[in-house]
DNA sequence: GTATGGATGTTCT
DNA sequence: GAACATCCATACT
Protein backbone atom coordinates (compact mmCIF):
# COMPACT_ATOMS: atom_id res chain seq x y z
CA UNK A 1 0.00 0.00 0.00
CA UNK A 2 2.88 2.39 0.71
CA UNK A 3 4.07 1.96 -2.87
CA UNK A 4 0.53 2.22 -4.24
CA UNK A 5 -0.16 5.49 -2.43
CA UNK A 6 2.74 7.27 -4.15
CA UNK A 7 1.06 9.23 -6.94
CA UNK A 8 -2.41 9.23 -5.32
CA UNK A 9 -4.14 12.35 -4.01
CA UNK A 10 -4.91 13.63 -0.54
CA UNK A 11 -8.02 15.82 -0.36
CA UNK A 12 -8.97 18.03 2.55
CA UNK A 13 -12.22 19.92 2.87
CA UNK A 14 -11.84 22.75 5.32
CA UNK A 15 -14.08 25.43 6.73
CA UNK A 16 -12.61 28.88 6.14
CA UNK A 17 -13.97 32.36 6.78
CA UNK A 18 -16.72 32.88 4.25
CA UNK A 19 -17.18 29.28 3.16
CA UNK A 20 -15.29 26.10 2.45
CA UNK A 21 -11.93 25.35 0.90
CA UNK A 22 -10.67 22.26 -0.91
CA UNK A 23 -6.99 21.49 -0.48
CA UNK A 24 -5.35 18.94 -2.77
CA UNK A 25 -1.91 17.38 -2.85
CA UNK A 26 -0.24 14.53 -4.69
CA UNK A 27 1.57 12.02 -2.47
CA UNK A 28 5.26 11.85 -3.42
CA UNK A 29 6.69 10.03 -0.40
CA UNK A 30 5.49 7.33 2.03
CA UNK A 31 6.83 4.89 4.58
CA UNK A 32 5.49 1.46 5.50
CA UNK A 33 5.19 0.26 9.10
CA UNK A 34 4.62 -3.47 9.21
CA UNK A 35 3.58 -6.08 11.73
CA UNK A 36 6.62 -7.45 13.54
CA UNK A 37 8.39 -4.16 12.81
CA UNK A 38 9.94 -2.65 15.95
CA UNK A 39 9.49 0.86 14.51
CA UNK A 40 5.73 0.41 14.11
CA UNK A 41 3.68 1.99 16.88
CA UNK A 42 1.60 -1.18 17.08
CA UNK A 43 4.64 -3.37 17.75
CA UNK A 44 3.72 -3.78 21.42
CA UNK A 45 0.02 -4.06 20.88
CA UNK A 46 -2.92 -1.70 20.98
CA UNK A 47 -2.81 1.41 23.19
CA UNK A 48 -5.14 4.42 23.42
CA UNK A 49 -2.90 6.36 21.05
CA UNK A 50 -2.42 3.77 18.30
CA UNK A 51 -5.85 2.15 18.19
CA UNK A 52 -6.66 3.67 14.80
CA UNK A 53 -3.83 1.66 13.29
CA UNK A 54 -5.93 -1.42 13.97
CA UNK A 55 -8.95 -0.19 11.99
CA UNK A 56 -9.85 -1.65 8.61
CA UNK A 57 -7.41 -0.45 5.95
CA UNK A 58 -8.05 3.06 4.69
CA UNK A 59 -8.61 4.86 7.99
CA UNK A 60 -6.53 7.74 9.33
CA UNK A 61 -4.14 7.28 12.22
CA UNK A 62 -3.06 10.75 13.36
CA UNK A 63 -0.68 11.31 16.24
CA UNK A 64 1.63 13.99 17.62
CA UNK A 65 5.38 13.44 17.26
CA UNK A 66 7.95 15.19 19.46
CA UNK A 67 5.18 17.29 20.90
CA UNK A 68 5.16 19.58 17.90
CA UNK A 69 4.28 17.83 14.65
CA UNK A 70 1.18 15.89 13.63
CA UNK A 71 1.66 12.77 11.50
CA UNK A 72 -0.86 11.40 9.00
CA UNK A 73 -0.93 7.65 8.53
CA UNK A 74 -3.25 5.30 6.64
CA UNK A 75 -4.19 2.03 8.30
CA UNK A 76 -3.19 -0.76 5.95
CA UNK A 77 -4.42 -4.11 7.22
CA UNK A 78 -7.62 -5.94 8.12
CA UNK A 79 -9.44 -5.08 11.33
CA UNK A 80 -7.34 -5.98 14.35
CA UNK A 81 -3.94 -5.90 12.63
CA UNK A 82 -1.86 -2.84 13.51
CA UNK A 83 -0.03 -1.76 10.40
CA UNK A 84 0.02 1.46 8.40
CA UNK A 85 1.60 3.89 5.98
CA UNK A 86 3.02 7.27 6.96
CA UNK A 87 2.40 10.00 4.39
CA UNK A 88 5.65 12.00 4.37
CA UNK A 89 5.37 14.60 1.60
CA UNK A 90 2.94 16.12 -0.88
CA UNK A 91 3.19 18.08 -4.09
CA UNK A 92 0.60 20.83 -3.53
CA UNK A 93 -2.05 20.83 -6.28
CA UNK A 94 -4.87 23.10 -5.13
CA UNK A 95 -5.60 25.46 -2.28
CA UNK A 96 -2.05 26.78 -2.16
CA UNK A 97 -3.19 30.15 -0.83
CA UNK A 98 -4.61 28.49 2.24
CA UNK A 99 -1.53 26.32 2.68
CA UNK A 100 0.74 29.36 2.45
CA UNK A 101 -1.33 31.19 5.02
CA UNK A 102 -1.15 28.20 7.36
CA UNK A 103 2.58 27.64 6.94
CA UNK A 104 3.84 31.18 7.19
CA UNK A 105 6.71 32.55 5.20
CA UNK A 106 8.24 29.47 3.60
CA UNK A 107 9.04 28.66 -0.01
CA UNK A 108 6.26 26.75 -1.80
CA UNK A 109 8.64 23.82 -2.01
CA UNK A 110 8.49 23.50 1.78
CA UNK A 111 4.72 23.72 2.14
CA UNK A 112 4.27 19.97 2.57
CA UNK A 113 7.83 18.63 2.43
CA UNK A 114 7.91 16.46 5.55
CA UNK A 115 5.16 14.78 7.52
CA UNK A 116 4.75 17.53 10.11
CA UNK A 117 4.73 20.27 7.50
CA UNK A 118 2.20 18.35 5.44
CA UNK A 119 -0.14 18.08 8.40
CA UNK A 120 0.29 21.76 9.19
CA UNK A 121 -0.46 22.77 5.60
CA UNK A 122 -3.66 20.69 5.53
CA UNK A 123 -4.83 21.48 9.08
CA UNK A 124 -4.59 17.86 10.14
CA UNK A 125 -4.62 17.08 13.84
CA UNK A 126 -6.14 14.72 16.38
CA UNK A 127 -9.65 15.70 15.29
CA UNK A 128 -9.12 13.60 12.13
CA UNK A 129 -7.81 10.51 13.89
CA UNK A 130 -9.88 7.50 12.87
CA UNK A 131 -11.73 9.03 9.90
CA UNK A 132 -12.56 6.89 6.88
CA UNK A 133 -10.28 8.01 4.04
CA UNK A 134 -12.07 6.06 1.32
CA UNK A 135 -15.05 8.39 0.92
CA UNK A 136 -15.30 12.18 0.56
CA UNK A 137 -15.46 13.93 3.91
CA UNK A 138 -13.17 16.24 5.85
CA UNK A 139 -10.18 14.20 4.66
CA UNK A 140 -9.95 11.48 2.03
CA UNK A 141 -7.78 9.83 -0.61
CA UNK A 142 -8.30 10.01 -4.36
CA UNK A 143 -6.87 8.78 -7.61
CA UNK A 144 -6.87 10.87 -10.76
CA UNK A 145 -5.04 8.21 -12.73
CA UNK A 146 -1.95 10.35 -13.03
CA UNK A 147 1.65 10.13 -11.98
CA UNK A 148 1.84 6.77 -10.35
CA UNK A 149 3.96 4.65 -12.66
CA UNK A 150 5.55 1.93 -10.51
CA UNK A 151 8.80 2.15 -12.46
CA UNK A 152 9.17 5.74 -11.34
CA UNK A 153 9.07 4.89 -7.65
CA UNK A 154 12.34 4.63 -5.72
CA UNK A 155 12.94 2.98 -2.37
CA UNK A 156 15.16 3.75 0.60
CA UNK A 157 15.49 3.24 4.31
CA UNK A 158 13.06 5.10 6.51
CA UNK A 159 13.87 8.46 8.08
CA UNK A 160 14.43 9.31 11.72
CA UNK A 161 14.24 5.81 13.21
CA UNK A 162 16.38 4.12 15.80
CA UNK A 163 14.83 0.66 15.59
CA UNK A 164 14.48 -1.45 12.45
CA UNK A 165 16.13 1.44 10.63
CA UNK A 166 17.73 -0.55 7.82
CA UNK A 167 14.66 -1.90 6.05
CA UNK A 168 13.85 -0.51 2.60
CA UNK A 169 10.36 0.68 3.48
CA UNK A 170 10.38 4.25 2.24
CA UNK A 171 8.86 4.89 -1.19
CA UNK A 172 9.14 8.06 -3.23
CA UNK A 173 8.44 9.55 -6.60
CA UNK A 174 11.79 9.64 -8.39
CA UNK A 175 13.00 13.09 -9.34
CA UNK A 176 10.27 14.91 -7.46
CA UNK A 177 11.22 18.35 -6.14
CA UNK A 178 8.81 17.91 -3.24
CA UNK A 179 10.60 15.17 -1.28
CA UNK A 180 11.77 15.36 2.31
CA UNK A 181 14.84 13.63 3.58
CA UNK A 182 18.54 13.95 2.78
CA UNK A 183 19.51 13.93 -0.89
CA UNK A 184 21.37 10.62 -0.61
CA UNK A 185 18.11 8.85 0.21
CA UNK A 186 16.33 10.38 -2.77
CA UNK A 187 18.60 8.98 -5.42
CA UNK A 188 17.11 6.40 -7.81
CA UNK A 189 17.62 3.73 -5.16
CA UNK A 190 18.17 5.12 -1.71
C1' DG B 1 23.77 20.71 0.44
C1' DT B 2 24.94 18.93 5.23
C1' DA B 3 25.31 19.02 10.36
C1' DT B 4 24.00 20.45 14.86
C1' DG B 5 21.18 21.53 18.91
C1' DG B 6 17.01 23.12 21.22
C1' DA B 7 11.85 23.24 21.78
C1' DT B 8 8.07 20.67 22.32
C1' DG B 9 3.88 17.37 24.59
C1' DT B 10 2.36 12.90 24.90
C1' DT B 11 2.92 8.15 25.76
C1' DC B 12 4.44 4.32 28.05
C1' DT B 13 7.67 2.11 31.36
C1' DG C 1 11.76 9.72 33.54
C1' DA C 2 13.10 8.26 28.99
C1' DA C 3 11.95 8.02 24.37
C1' DC C 4 10.06 9.84 20.37
C1' DA C 5 8.04 8.03 12.50
C1' DT C 6 10.05 16.40 13.64
C1' DC C 7 10.93 21.20 12.65
C1' DC C 8 13.48 25.34 12.67
C1' DA C 9 17.37 28.37 12.90
C1' DT C 10 22.04 28.57 12.58
C1' DA C 11 26.63 27.60 11.03
C1' DC C 12 29.45 25.67 7.87
C1' DT C 13 31.16 23.44 3.21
Amino acid sequence: MARYLVGRLVARRLAVPGGEALLLGRIVETEAYLTGDAACHAFRGMTPRNRSLFLEHGHAYVYLAYGTAWMLNVSAGPVGIGTGVLIRALQPIAGLEIMRARRGRVPDRDLARGPGRLAAALAIDRALDGVDLCHPGPLWLGDDGGDGAPSEIGTSTRIGLTRDADRMLRFFRRGSAWLSGPARLNRPDG
